[in-house]
DNA sequence: TTTTAGTACATAGCTATACAATGTATTAAA
DNA sequence: TTTAATACATTGTATAGCTATGTACTAAAA
């Protein structure tokens, strides 16, 4: 097992609250982010992170901005109404989930669960 | 996206940890086990949870005791010394991961990444 | 006494998702 | 002028948890 495998199922999460928060942001500022936030402990790759915002487009979460920088081309990825609602949903059970692996996994911390 | 994404890549892991907690464990008792530690939010599902344990025994990190109760038969898993090992390595990596998904999506309960 | 729920094992086939490897092209720094 | 960084993208692969299904015993409820 290595981090990627733990990685599945919270890129999409990622993705959304960046968005969220950013307002607007590109791929590869993607990857730079989360490298950053991250502490340079989770590496987005372009394999796992360009399928996944085009999985995002066509599911309508969100949509894009193309923008020439000089004669390279820049594609500003941003949430749409269902993407907010979404990311709402998905950050909120992540959250849990992260909690209730805390407790199980680490129950002197956490004395009592709600 | 549903728990049962975020649970890949951290089921092994919580196998290991419930063996070293408790010694010797059976496969309907660690799925019990896990219902409980998690408040009902992770439900194992045998076609997870059996082939993981396969795996495992196959990977030498754990050993079975078969046990016949009245006519009905019950494995025993108990972890190999290789196991405890793995167990250690494992255990300190989620508990890395958990910690850096922490920073990254709730920057302001965890101010300052080390 | 029969039915239901629970205990206890197991497997075949499916699907989702992150990755490695590879490719194209521009730009800035050494 | 060569290297590293920026910026997009795709193909094929492996992993791993799930659904559905199956067998069989046991205890409780109807």
């Amino acid at each position: 097992m290595n981090t990627s495998e733990l990685l599945k199922g919270t890129l999409t999460t990622i993705i959304l609250k960046l968005l969220a928060d950013n307002g607007k942001m590109y791929g590869y500022e993607i990857t730079q982010k989360v490298k950053e936030l991250s502490g340079d402990k989770i590496l987005v790759k372009e394999g796992s992170l360009y399928p996944a915002l085009h999985k995002l487009l066509s599911d309508g979460l969100v949509e894009v901005e193309t923008v020439n920088i000089g004669k390279r081309v820049r594609k500003y990825y941003y949430l749409t109404p269902q993407g907010q609602v979404r990311k709402q949903a998905q950050f909120k059970e992540l959250q849990e989930f992260l909690q209730t692996m805390q407790h199980m996994l680490f129950p002197s911390l956490n004395p009592q669960m709600p």
